[in-house]
DNA sequence: CGGCTCCTCAAACGACCGTTTGAAACGCTC
DNA sequence: GAGCGTTTCAAACGGTCGTTTGAGGAGCCG
């Protein structure tokens, strides 16, 4: 049927606005125009704007969660030792998946998944908090497993910062092009994956010896590397 | 006068919704309803809506952005050897400033001048390269300057990722206190400094070695630190 | 062909938006 | 009190929004 491809146009036409405007600036006209659909199709398809913009969401994020538990089984079947190395392949884990998205389907499928979880419009959050809350605790745990004696909430801070980096990360894939000098390619995404991980892992040894001192003090752990 | 007391609850009560919904989706009747003040009162005294939103993001960011010039020109001042502790004096002079916006004024306006660097609508983003531009470069010098044989790009990464942990920092200043479980005393606005200034300042350690190592790029950025 | 289902379409609805207008209220100096 | 800027106010303007409606086209089956 044709359906399913004014479907998928108006997915896609909606991605792009979501990632370009975000939710409230985004009009339902300027979808179906982009989309080459009439206006009530979003309505016959959907159900209104709120649930395209789930719909828009579950497309991407079911495939990038889904991998991430992947990632993380392996990880913990592998009955790694806590360290350093199990606390960057927990990061990796956690947007490397995220970062194959752009490299699958172009930057803007990621900039619109960093959009809506800055933006994150009142009626998204029941639905983010049932997307990402349990990813989320299973890997906070994995963090504060890989670092013995950490209490959780250290985990949750760790999380929290690398959750920032990586949001601002996809939200600008696109500009890092110019300051990068190049358009990210697919082979460069993985540099983009390497430096977020690099730069999360480091950030999450580094915070964690540094707030069981007081304030002032230099870490002690700048032995190897 | 009176109308400089409606310029600011005008002020005011923008900031606070542009927090918690947005640009787009503030509406100048729901702004001016909970000033208490008349709805033409906000093109009467700003010009207009983006005009408003330009003055209630001057109000907080110049104060910021001059407290961190102020501090970057101390650790220059003060001819510091390049190493981790100026990396790390460096990151905290760029995060500390707007934490201690939180300090003083609450974290509602940080949590706006993290969604407005988040949503960043279009006419803003000329004001917002004119208002960060010049800042954004120095510590970007900065970072460089205290990592030798470090190439001015790499700085920039650095800088990148650190800016996104803070805009989220920012963003969920207020829900962090359910993390940690307790509001966020002016006490430990201190802490959450650290937090961020640690992670981030090891973060930028852990990146710069890393990425020498795995992959193949950067040329001739040959030795460790 | 008639009947049925799925889909598309143009048009309209009511609501809310940012902005403008012109008059009224205020504070001040002569 | 008259005159004059400054500030407030209610009302309206044109426009865009999300959503609904009802008529019509496309394909399929009996």
């Amino acid at each position: 049927m044709a359906s399913e491809t004014t479907q998928t146009a108006i997915l896609d036409a909606a991605e792009r606005l979501l990632a370009e405007v975000g939710y409230a600036a985004m009009s339902l006209r300027a979808v179906t125009q982009e989309a080459k659909a009439n206006l009530a199709a979003v309505n016959y398809h959907f159900g209104g704007k709120e649930q395209l913009a789930k719909a828009v969401m579950l497309r991407r994020i079911t495939p990038v969660n889904a991998a991430r538990m992947e990632r993380l089984q392996v990880i913990e079947a592998d009955a790694r030792t806590p360290g350093p190395r199990t606390i960057r392949a927990v990061v990796e884990a956690f947007v490397a998946p995220v970062m194959e998205l752009a490299h699958e389907c172009g930057p803007r499928p990621c900039a619109m998944v960093g959009r809506m979880l800055t933006e994150q419009p009142p009626f998204l959050r029941p639905f983010l908090a049932q997307q990402f809350g349990e990813v989320a605790k299973r890997f906070a745990e994995a963090l504060r497993d890989a670092q013995p004696g950490l209490p959780l909430a250290e985990a949750w801070w760790q999380l929290h910062f690398v959750l920032g980096a990586m949001t601002h990360t996809m939200l600008h894939l696109d500009l890092l092009q110019d300051v990068a000098g190049k358009a990210i390619a697919p082979a460069s995404v993985d540099e983009v994956v390497d430096r977020l991980a690099s730069f999360c892992a480091a950030g999450a040894r580094g915070s964690r010896a540094t707030t069981t001192a007081s304030p002032r003090r230099v870490p002690t752990n700048r032995s190897r590397r």
